[in-house]
DNA sequence: CGTCGCTTTGAGCCATATCAATACGCGTGG
DNA sequence: CCACGCGTATTGATATGGCTCAAAGCGACG
């Protein structure tokens, strides 16, 4: 069922400088000055792309490096004391993963590719020693942290007394949002996830997710099509997303 | 309802440097050599304490300071587009409020005290510019932002597909393991909260969570007095978090 | 063209919400 | 000191949203 380690046959070459990177205005290196930029890059290794089904970390392995999702889909996750998968996010390019390890010493969860995917590693060490003289550096750090938090709390947010279809209004312009800031601004989007790590995510079964999409889809809220979804009228999904009461 | 900010009657002084403070082992400035700390105490602005029920920051509001709570309980919450209160967190002694703030520039939660409480504030443009020479300052920052990210990301779990017994258990183990990091560690615990935030914080009804806390007493698990709980076997109530499903 | 996994749809059930009533606890004022 | 009143907590009876179980549809891929 799951595939291992291993690079996409055809991939393009990822060894592409951060700043001719198109995540550049978004990732961790948007605000930095040339001098900085230079000694990062050194220190980042890109990674090749990995094909779908990929798991790129494991649960409990040391913590060495941050990763930066560069292009594709990744999932986070942890397999709880009962053998259940607990799905803890989704991360899309310019956004990172590792940062609930630098404290614990440890990764809290593991990470599996669903769309092929391309990370570039940032080794802690390394980069707290340049951190040392470029203040930039450590200050988008932070930024990216707070980041963090807020999605973090807004997932919490979310499982906490919402209807099925305010969880599942919220996290299509949760992600449309994300997608949005990084310049993929539409409202269609293909999601890279599969129902049931929607379901898992949002704390509710793949059935549940179904007849969410279905519902909100009689209502002229979006259009589904298998993975591809149309945002009809974000306003009214604000709202459903807003108020979040059964019905 | 709610009363204002306003000094409990008879406050101890709350004028103690970092080194004497009683938390030090646990809060911020643990790992800081003496130039560090002597001018991190400079800039830490100590608040007299602050009776229950007091509104200490309002979100929305600009941010300016991160707040470590020194002593009591605080509660951050957000009132949603509905008027309900959504409780997001509870603040022991040693823990920070407004990490989620750096990035976005104002505070996403409010903050009322729970339990008689007194803060330090820090001021965090000046606790940047100390962190450009005490490169401890900026690692311990960026070690309790990593701590916050795993303790928002077990709220989610929490809230994530357990059945309200086990949320109730996880809830209580939670905050027990949190004193005991603070030196607080006993089995014995008085709840600062009420059983509505529990309920707020949990996902659940004031009845549900009156009726776990029925049934874990019920099941020899803990005793309970009010607020007052005592936890009589740590063992089953972590199997119980741990496997979480419905009965 | 068949297989396998993912998705959708349907029928019945269960955990928790909701509504309602009572009990407790604490501070206030007589 | 006790009586009162209000907010908090417990307990009971009923309703319901989402889970479970079951089956059929769909799509990708060999």
């Amino acid at each position: 069922m799951l595939s291992v380690n291993r690079p996409a046959p055809s991939a393009p070459n990822p060894c592409i400088d951060c700043r001719r990177c198109a995540l550049f205005p978004i990732c961790l290196p948007k605000n930095m000055d040339d001098q900085a930029l230079a000694e990062l890059d050194q220190i980042i290794v890109r990674h090749r792309p990995m094909a779908k089904g990929a798991e790129w970390l494991q649960h409990g392995q040391p913590f060495r490096s941050i990763f930066a999702v560069r292009s594709g889909c990744m999932k986070t996750y942890r397999i709880n004391s009962t053998g259940q998968e607990q799905v803890s996010g989704f991360h899309l390019p310019g956004e990172l993963i590792g940062l609930d390890a630098i404290d614990a010493g440890s990764y809290g969860t593991s990470a599996r590719v669903l769309k092929e995917c391309s990370v570039c590693e940032i080794p802690f060490a390394r980069f707290e020693q340049l951190s040392e003289h470029h203040s930039v550096l450590r200050r988008e750090l932070v930024k990216l942290m707070s980041q963090e938090i807020v999605q973090q709390r807004w997932h919490a947010a979310i499982l906490n007394k919402q209807c099925a279809e305010a969880r599942l209004a919220g996290f299509l312009l949760n992600l449309h949002d994300r997608l949005q800031r990084r310049g993929y601004g539409h409202e269609s989007m293909l999601l890279s996830m599969s129902r049931y790590d929607i379901g898992n995510y949002l704390g509710l079964t793949v059935e549940t997710v179904s007849r969410s999409f279905t519902r909100l889809r009689r209502e002229g809220l979006l259009q589904v099509q298998g993975k591809q979804v149309h945002l009809m009228d974000l306003e009214r999904l604000r709202a459903l997303a807003a108020e979040g009461l059964p019905h």
